[in-house]
DNA sequence: CTGAACGGGTAACATAATAACGTCTCTTAT
DNA sequence: ATAAGAGACGTTATTATGTTACCCGTTCAG
């Protein structure tokens, strides 16, 4: 069994903020990109746990914080820029979005969605992309982007449940 | 190359659809399930193409062909009873609704949504389905239900593009 | 006959996402 | 310096999707 995913176990969660913060920092840099505060405070609040927030809920949390409400088109355009940078992934069944483990490259993740603890686990695994490519030619189609994403028990989970 | 999947290739659509609904017929009576005149409206709607159709498309053709309009509790229950029964499957990545078409036993496919000609295609490799327990179970999570929603080019559409 | 189970109608609400428009602040070329 | 343009964000309204709660009529078993 490989490495378990740091978001399937126990961690000192302040750090992974951290360290996501600081890399969509770099990465931003690097690409003269603007991660302003507003980017950057959602950006954290997706990093907040390992659970998939709904944009909704993000917009809660700053109408909370600034007395004024913000309203939806302002959350929309800062996922937006996170999506586009590859600095958040969205959960298509869940309407949700999770920060993304590996910023630095691009690419599309395979999702493993806990129904216990909600935690989503974000996979690169190239067998079961290459299967889903190889799965598709046999048809004749030809694969652009994909969509996987998996509800099941963590490894947390597993045991307790 | 395997066979093409009918979705993919030209054919006579309404043999399709009234395949489908013979099936259900067969499938319904069998398990002692009703399915009333609504039921079969709504299965022979999403079954009118082989694209994905929407919660509200349905409810708009309902509404059209009875004066009165059809209100969304209708349209989802009869989706529901359809969904937990397998004769249509879900698309989340497009929020609609596909025919199954293998409604015979139980299972869950994989869809190729072509961004051209919007029609879904439904497989179901084991290969595909077995590289994502595997790719799981290497960090030990168990899977119990898979969403695999791939877009690009069907076989049709590849050369005309 | 009765009453629970089921299918379905209706209204209202909840959540998710987008459209359209305005303002402010940068940069940057002149 | 300053005008022009682009980008980021606020604001209001609207559209799209999905759910809750309650009611009524039919059916069928006891």
């Amino acid at each position: 069994m490989t490495d378990t995913p740091l978001a399937a176990r126990p961690h000192d969660h302040s750090r992974c903020v951290s360290h996501a913060l600081a890399e969509a920092e770099a990465i931003c840099a690097r690409q003269g990109l603007r991660l302003t505060a507003l980017r950057k405070r959602v950006l954290e609040l997706v990093w907040a746990s390992h659970k998939p927030l709904g944009a909704y809920d993000i917009l809660g949390v700053l109408s909370d914080e600034d007395g004024r409400r913000a309203a939806p088109p302002t959350v929309y355009r800062a996922l937006d820029f996170l999506l586009e940078n590859g600095l958040v992934h969205r959960i298509a069944s869940l309407n949700a979005f999770v920060g993304c483990s590996h910023p630095e490259h691009a690419h599309q993740g395979q999702f493993l969605i806990c129904r216990a603890c909600h935690a989503a686990t974000e996979l690169e695994q190239p067998a079961i992309s290459q299967a889903i490519v190889d799965g598709a030619a046999g048809v004749g189609f030809v694969v652009e982007s994909q969509t996987v994403e998996v509800v099941g028990l963590c490894a947390g989970c597993k045991g307790t449940a």
